[in-house]
DNA sequence: GTCAAACTAGACACCATTGTCTAAAACGTC
DNA sequence: GACGTTTTAGACAATGGTGTCTAGTTTGAC
């Protein structure tokens, strides 16, 4: 019996895989069970074996695609250098990274498309992205933003706002492309990265760096 | 017959506003024509007279909502003042008028979800939404920064990634309300903005990059 | 090989939805 | 008031999806 684990835990991932794929593509009410038991290679009543009806599909893979989003999400976040001398460079391969790996692959666009039309439909659903999924993305970033302001890197007042700010300006770039379903390629990430780094450096890098002591300057950061 | 035109255009305008509601809550497939014939207070019968089918339907529905859309976003771009001492002010009250009245409004909320969910099965959608949409507004407010950054009040390379910027910045602190359906209040209308243009302008009004040769305008800004 | 569990294929009832059709009613014009 | 057009309510067939059931097959452990 024990082994067996091994077989039925396929079919799972095959099932939550596919099952994954075709909401995202037709939405929930779109999505036919039987384009998903074909789409895993497996029978329909495999599926209503192990998830007992269509909404219980449904939120096993949205949870599924959470902890995965969730784990690359953090791993991605322990890649920023602790010292980096040349912070433009790490924050743009940073921000490649992050883009690359959570915000424009299969499943963050998973989440982008459901969280934006089932969201309404499952109240629970945006409550558990907001909190427990990428939702945190903000407030993880804003610790980084946090670090590398008390270091006198960066200049931030408000170190969730900068977080966020950062989030969108990469992604000013990549939202025409990701709209509609595309993926962006290297060279995209690339460019979406380093104009979005230059322009946030510009505005919390202030003359810090090379020019008289910022006392005075408050009037300018308003 | 020439005064029946009246209550024809009356029954379309509100099959037109009902279809979009509904479809904006359910999807394509997840609204239904009796939901539609209810709410907009006709007969199912009604509908198919004046769209063939509901995909005749969903067509005029976002051709509607995007005539609407793209007029209102031309209002809105042209109450810019032509000549602002104050830009910080101007241009968060600018901010405001276009999140409230194209992005954040009933019809951006519409495009938004429909283009997302919808924009992969009907490719041509998106590429009306892009050309003939509130897509060009990042264009139309390139043409903006460019007499902006011509006067010299900012100083701007690219006029359309700091129109993409622009957006981004605004929709910061936004997407988490808008996300999900809910309309923000104009308090955080109000401080979405404020946040953006500061940044915006931190970014943008100061000396262009590293070496670049440095002018007074920093202090009219401020 | 044996056995139990899991899987498959297909049939099935049930329900919602689309789109058509018809007869009656409402409306606006003359 | 008569007439043509539009609207309405409801019945209707056709379709497609959900979820159940059954009978037969595969799978893996012992």
């Amino acid at each position: 019996m024990g082994h067996t684990q091994r077989g039925q835990c396929a079919k799972r991932i095959s099932i939550l895989d596919a099952a994954a794929e075709v909401f995202c593509r037709e939405g929930f009410s779109g999505a036919s069970i039987d384009e998903i038991a074909v789409e895993a290679c497996v029978s329909r009543q495999t599926i209503y074996n192990h998830y007992r009806e269509k909404e219980t599909l449904f939120t096993a893979v949205v949870e599924d695609v959470m902890d995965r989003a969730n784990a690359m999400l953090f791993s991605i976040l322990s890649t920023f250098p602790d010292k980096s001398d040349h912070l433009e460079d790490d924050l743009t391969a940073f921000a490649v990274r992050l883009t690359k790996n959570c915000l424009c692959n299969q499943d963050g666009k998973f989440l982008r498309k459901l969280v934006q039309s089932e969201g309404e439909r499952y109240p629970h659903l945006f409550e558990t992205w907001r909190q427990h999924g990428p939702g945190k993305i903000g407030t993880a970033l804003g610790a980084l933003f946090a670090r590398l302001s008390h270091k006198g890197v960066l200049r931030i007042d408000d170190f969730d706002l900068a977080a966020r700010q950062f989030l969108a300006l990469v992604n000013a770039d990549l939202q025409m492309i990701t709209l509609f379903g595309g993926t962006p390629t290297d060279e995209e990430l690339e460019s979406a990265a380093r104009n979005a780094v230059q322009t946030f450096i510009r505005a919390y890098a202030g003359p810090a760096s090379e020019t008289a002591p910022r006392t005075p300057a408050l009037a300018v950061v308003g």
